[in-house]
DNA sequence: GTATGATTAATCAACTTTGATCAATTTATA
DNA sequence: TATAAATTGATCAAAGTTGATTAATCATAC
């Protein structure tokens, strides 16, 4: 909700636009830092209008339907500074929905566990590969670093996961030879 | 929502719980997999009621409140296991907060910058330690996994952190100095 | 013995988020 | 040129989420 307002307001702070435009420039470059779908976009601008950080105005370019046209104001723009600082001054709260997932793998045969996490493991390769062929956004140097940030995170998911496909194949092997040696999943001793 | 389905099935795998029960579990040790709040859990517990994937029946000790038991179905551990392969399969979507904050970057100084994320990565140095210290779990090997693959990333968090702050740092007295070599602030080329 | 605070247990009202939809307009297609 | 399809622009009802609260019990100390 924070971070909804500093991502709009940050926007803003480029130049004034109206709401489709927004949600475009959203969906087409932003959807590996945020999901907001349109409806939050225009109840989080309207929210932020009725506190005074941005300003709305109806306009009308030909006989379509009236844009609404935001501006952030003077105390959006400190405002802004403030969500700024906060968001860079703590971190993520760093959850991956798919820890949720691991934590259940004991529920699985370390053959179908492989099996399926090799499938994810093809899908993160695909998404590297297109994050890397990208060209840089153009937008300043932060829109860079973030993509950059993004990116290393992805290449150490694929380095992980590859590590734990590994683990699971021997154990699986391991297991049907029988030859019950302690190979340890967890603590894969990659000490950093 | 998913994700919720799929944690608190999995929880009542284990065994049949009340619900402050799982939601005593989920704050004391899951903290670091999911930030869901009890009234999301008790909500999602009452919908996978519905839907017949988990039995509640109301118990009472002494005269104090009842308390709501659930168990999961035989559906239940089918749909269960359905969640599970699908969150296995598909990663994460991978989102950074923080990457809003990194993306706007330019509206500050270096100077500034870099003292925020400085604040930033104690913090990080800080969760570190704790998680580092910490005793494994002891629920299976999928959790140990988890932990593990949380604290890789926290710890490429850190490294990536620490070289931008460098490179701030760097940048600000470049510029003090006024003797402009481009030390691009992206792409600092650790290729992986 | 009783006021104070912690624990057990769950719910509600308020807020946030989104899938679906609407309606006009422009572009493509037959 | 008539018609389907895509685009522009935004809203609404429904669903998900949570801060605050209720209410009883147990522990503690005064």
């Amino acid at each position: 909700m924070r971070d909804r307002e500093l991502l709009l307001l940050g926007i803003l702070m480029a130049h004034s636009q109206h709401g489709y435009q927004i949600n475009e420039f959203i969906e087409m470059n932003l959807s590996r830092v945020t999901d907001m779908k349109k409806p939050t976009a225009y109840a989080t601008l309207d929210r932020l209008a009725a506190q005074g950080f941005v300003e709305v105005r109806s306009e009308q370019a030909g006989n379509r339907p009236v844009r609404k046209v935001y501006s952030i104001t003077s105390q959006g723009t400190e405002y802004f500074q403030s969500l700024l600082k906060e968001n860079l001054m703590s971190g993520d709260k760093m959850q991956f929905s798919s820890d949720i997932g691991l934590m259940f793998l004991d529920h699985l045969s370390p053959d179908d566990a492989a099996a399926f996490l090799e499938e994810r493991l093809q899908a993160l390769n695909h998404d590297i590969a297109r994050h890397e062929k990208a060209p840089p956004h153009g937008f300043g140097l932060g829109v860079d670093l973030a993509m950059d940030h993004h990116l290393v995170h992805l290449k150490l998911d694929r380095d992980w996961l590859g590590q734990v496909i590994e683990n699971l194949r021997q154990r699986s092997t391991e297991n049907s030879t029988s030859s019950r040696s302690r190979g340890d999943l967890a603590n894969t001793d990659r000490s950093h």
